[in-house]
Formats: structure tokens, C-alpha cells, sequence
DNA sequence: CTGAAAGCGCTTACAG
DNA sequence: CTGAAAGCGCTTACAG
């Protein structure tokens, strides 16, 4: 029932390639052919079929976002950002997420999109390598791949994880724990990397069983935070690789009778809204999440236009804030 | 340089014809020749194009979501959702913020989709219009429309704006302010009507400036509760049309020295688990949101099956969860 | 500046 | 069971 190109050129006395030139502005018009064609658009109420320009210019204007599961506040940042910049740009965002699909489902998607964005994850070596091999333009959120020629967009876990962990020790705690994020996560993976590096430089022992799950969740961080307080040599800082298990923690800590920061110095990472309007404030390292999804965008449009420039990594900065949880609120503000 | 059917029908020497038929399983082919387009499906690692599929077919096997801002908790469970139960259908699902894009960049998206989703915004009348004239099955978040042929899943706002008000109202409280959603949710408009509906039922009055609109952000509720605060007659209650303001709500409630719940009782809307860890834990009106997203996917599919079907309502049932920020927890369990 | 025609990669009657 | 051919709705050299 909708009008196709054919009806417009019809209505508008020309061929079907004059109704094209003038809707793509691409070639010279005459101006009255032009009012003609535009006339019969508004009329017949013509919009091109997607599809069908798809096929003939062998591009779908579409990205594809997959992400592990899209329930988070994390998620949430990284498709509005992806969003809106992919819309920018005239493309339409794809959100896939990885949880409970099967191989094949997830490769039936990339066709679907001229360039993809994966969340970083070791876990599906298969799927990635799959990707590289149909061709498709993919950045990975978390690290990149040589040798896939995948760029990627990656926070800068380094100096995140190294100021959290000397904040904690300046102010003289010693026994600092670290609640880790899930496999998949390449963030994650190296989060923990680094916490023991630094531990390590700063001369602080990881005693048995300091580095507990929480699978990025509230409740998984509460439940390492419990495991934590069940070691004989009890931490007094906690290191949470992201700002939902750091909550989940701290009520943890709460519900042991402890508190916060007195027992327990507490640290996470994202810096959500969230984290603001605890008791205490969270202290976080906070990294732009909706940032990181506008720039894995960019990053994916460029390299749709560079198939052959070097593989990219861009290191997007990340920053201590300081709040109640790590108990050193005050003394941080006065030496801003 | 990827494979198309041609190259796989060569190589296993077959027309076109009957690879798509292998591939689709619709018709009776040999174990032989099947077996030999296999092979070559394969070897060649080829994936149909769901572009050129979806010319032939007239279907892209997408679903386009449309809502205002996906940067919200609400957001990230109605995606969530709405993605799983697309994607075992077989569908994908296209994801599009209204805000920031101007009509024609939206009226774009719709030629992408099978069938779309938009939260249902009296601020987008235009676009519902125009969405209703292009012939494609759309399902509403809030509300339904009989005359544009729109198909809705709305959550219970009677029942749960009724329970709230009712548990405020027979635990004392008499002055009961209201927080409300913005414009463009008609979930929002409902629930400030049925504010007032019920309010005059129990005979409460509501007096000037006891609906303040808190555009369901945390900021936004906080802003609205100090405004409700400045009035000559202080509110003892607060009903918010979300969680989020509701918080935004507590905290500036303690900000102004008074306290959650026994100055001012406080009761939002949606079911947060975030809302459990505030102190006090959040008073809610449980509404699950990720169902409410696989129900419009469900509806959608279902009304592309049964185009002259007329138009569903699905009601979807809401809770008050009582906890510790109305004032009446302690009761509540032992009534339970 | 404009048109006729080929082509994008599939599906599906229509024959056989 | 299998193939030749038309068609889906566009874009874009190629002529004129």
C-alpha cells in the first residue's frame, strides 16, 4: 500500500532515476522537474524503502550494539550515547544482547549492520573471529585486537585502579580487598590485573581469597563482601570493580554490623548518579560511560571510511572522585 | 567479498533456486543435493543477506523501539525485554531515542521495521499520525488508540496510584502532595488525574502547588520536593510518579532538615531494586517493566499475525510494595 | 538535465 | 524434485 518510487515518477512525469537524482540531491535538476517530484512525494506521502536502497548501494545505515545484557545502568549509558551519535550520522543502532543467544542466532545479526560494536569479551573468541572474518567493520568496548583488526574504546583501567588503590593506602589502609567483575568482561579481567600489580608496587599483600566474584551486580557484591568479612584476616578497604557491586558491598558491611568507612573503606568504579545519594556517598572512579559509547561509534563510522588504517585504541580518561565511602572526603577537599 | 547464492549454487551445482530452497526448508529436495548445498554453504561461509531477503519477502524481520531518552533505568528493563522476546522470535530490535531528532529523522525509522513500539506521548501526536497513515502495526506504552488502530500495554495506574494514596491516607497522613512525570508520558498524565480523582474520593484536599512536576528524574524530584517543602502548608506525604524523583524526593527531605518518613512519608512508583538500599528503603508501586517489554513485542508480533483484529489493551498488574519510607512497614508485616 | 537499462541478492510462482 | 525467470524497490553508470 505504500507508494514506491515508481508512483512518484509516474505522478510526476519522469523516470524512476529523475526521482532518485532529486531525492538524493546528488545530480543537477532542473528546478521545475524538481517542484514536480517533490509534489508527487508529498502527495502520495513517497519515503524510500530502507531495504531496497540497502540492496542497490550494498550499505544498511545500520550499527549493531551487542552487549552481554542490557538490564543495567551501565547498558543504558552506553546506548544513548551510541544512539544519538549513531543517529548523527544518519545510522540506526541495532541493540543485541549476547545473554541466552546462541551462536548461530548471534551471526545471523552482523549482516544486518554496516559496522558492529561488541563489548569486549574473551569469552566469545568465537564470535569475534567469526566477525572478523565476514569482514565487518567492529570496535570492541575494552580493549582492541591486532590481530583481528578490531579498534576499540577503552576507559583507562590503569590510572582508575592505581589512584583508587594509593588513595586508600595513603590513608593508611593496608588490607584492601578487591571485589572482581565477571569473565566476560575484559574490563573486568583487567581490573584485577592491575589491582594486583599495584598492590604489589605498594609493598600490600594479597592475602588468600582477597579477590572475590560479584559478577557486577548489587546482590553478587553484597554476597563477596560477605565472604570477605568471613576471612580470618578481615580487609579494611574494598576496591569494587564497578560502582553496583560497591553498593551491594556497603550494605553488606551494614548488615554485618560494620560500618562504613570507619571498618571498611569502600571504592568503586563508573561513577553512577547512584552512588552520589548513598549513606555514605559512594567515592568511585568515574569513567563518561555515555562517552564511551559515542566515541565506539566514531570510532566504527571512521573505520567504514579507513578500511586500512592501523587498528585504533583510544584511551578515554577516567577520574577519583572522592565522596564518604573511602572515609577521606574532607582532607581530599582541601587539597583541591 | 562475501559469498552470495550464486556462488554457493555454482559450487554445488545447483540453481539459485534450490539453494534458497535448502536454506529455507519450505520445499522437498533431495538428501543428495541438499547434502551438496551444504557443503558449499559451508565452504564458503556463507550468510544470506538479510537486506536482499527482505526485499523479496517484504519483511526485515525488525522491530523498531521508540522512547524518549533510553539513559534510564526504566529504559535499559524496557529494552532488555523487549530484545529477548523480539530476538526468539527471530526479530531484532532497532532502537531509537525521540528525544533530540526532529520529525523527518524519525519518520526514517519506521520503513526499517515490521512493527514498532513507542511509549506511548501525547507530545508525538504527529508522529503517531503519520505512523497510523504509513500502515505499520504499532503498539503503545501507557495507553491504546482506538481511532489510529494502536494496540497498547498499559500498567495498572488505577490500582497502584489508588493503593498508595489509600495506605497514606489510613496511616494518618492528610496533606499528600504529588510529584509528577513529564508531559510526554501519558503513564504521567494518568497518574496525576487518578492523583487527583482519588484524593477528592477520600475526601483530601489538594491544595495550590501540591503537584509539582519532577520530569522523572532523580534532580528533577528533588527540585519538585523543595518547592512542595516552601509551602505555607507543608505536605506530611509525598506520592511520586517514579522512583527516581521519589528518591531525589528523600534526599531533599534531609537536606532540609527534616526527616523520611516521620515528617514527610514518601511513596514512589516503578519498583527499583535501587530504591530497597536507600535509608529508608523506597515505599513503591511495583510495576514490571521488563515484562511490560516482552508484552508490546508480543503484541506487535501478534497484531502483524491478525492485522483486522480489533484493538488490545493489555492491563498489566502493579503492587504496592510497602517498606520503610511511608512510615508504615512494621504494620504492613504483621498484616501480612 | 534526463531516460533506459542493468544490477544489488534474494524468493517464489510457473513449468517441467 | 529442480530450473528459468520475474519481481522486490532502489541506485548508477551509460547514452543522449
Amino acid at each position: 500500500v505504500r507508494a514506491t518510487i515508481y508512483d512518484v515518477a509516474e505522478r510526476a512525469r519522469v523516470s524512476i532515476a529523475t526521482v532518485s537524482r532529486v531525492l538524493n540531491g546528488r545530480a543537477k535538476v532542473t528546478d521545475e522537474t524538481r517542484a514536480r517530484v517533490m509534489e508527487a512525494v508529498e502527495a502520495l506521502n513517497y519515503r524510500p524503502s530502507p531495504v531496497a536502497r540497502g540492496l542497490a548501494m550494498r550499505t544498511t545505515s545500520v550499527l549493531a550494539l551487542f552487549h552481554q545484557n542490557f538490564q543495567t545502568n551501565y547498558a543504558a549509558q552506553i546506548i544513548s550515547g551510541a544512539e544519538s551519535e549513531a543517529a548523527a550520522s544518519g545510522y540506526a543502532l541495532l541493540a543485541i544482547q549476547i545473554e541466552g543467544k546462541d551462536w548461530g542466532e548471534l551471526m545471523r545479526m552482523p549482516g544486518r549492520a554496516d559496522g558492529v560494536i561488541v563489548t569486549g569479551s574473551p569469552d566469545n573468541e568465537s564470535f569475534l573471529q567469526a566477525l572478523a572474518l565476514g569482514g565487518t567493520p567492529t570496535v570492541l568496548l575494552g580493549h582492541s585486537r591486532q590481530d583481528l583488526k578490531m579498534d576499540g574504546v577503552v576507559p583507562d583501567n590503569r590510572q582508575g585502579t592505581v589512584a583508587a588503590l594509593e588513595h586508600l593506602a595513603a590513608h593508611g589502609r593496608t588490607r584492601i580487598a578487591h571485589i572482581a567483575g565477571p569473565e566476560w568482561s575484559t574490563n573486568a579481567i583487567e581490573r584485577v590485573q592491575l589491582y594486583q600489580e599495584t598492590m604489589a608496587r605498594l609493598g600490600l599483600t594479597v592475602p588468600e581469597g582477597y579477590i572475590q566474584n560479584g559478577e557486577f551486580s548489587f546482590v553478587g557484591g553484597g554476597k563477596a563482601m560477605q565472604r570477605l568479612l568471613a576471612l580470618s584476616e578481615r580487609p579494611d578497604a574494598v576496591f569494587a570493580a564497578n560502582d553496583m557491586m560497591a553498593m551491594g558491598a556497603m550494605q553488606a558491611v551494614g548488615e554485618h554490623g560494620l560500618s562504613v568507612p570507619e571498618d571498611v573503606a569502600i571504592i568503586g568504579f563508573d561513577g553512577l548518579e547512584a552512588g552520589e545519594y548513598m549513606t555514605p556517598p559512594l567515592t568511585t572512579v568515574f569513567q563518561p560511560i555515555e562517552d564511551i559509547g559515542r566515541e565506539a561509534v566514531r570510532l566504527v563510522l571512521w573505520r567504514l571510511e579507513n578500511p586500512d588504517a592501523p587498528v585504533r585504541e583510544e584511551l578515554v580518561r577516567t577520574e577519583l572522585i572522592v565522596r564518604g565511602s573511602c572515609g577521606a572526603s574532607a582532607e581530599h577537599k582541601d587539597m583541591e
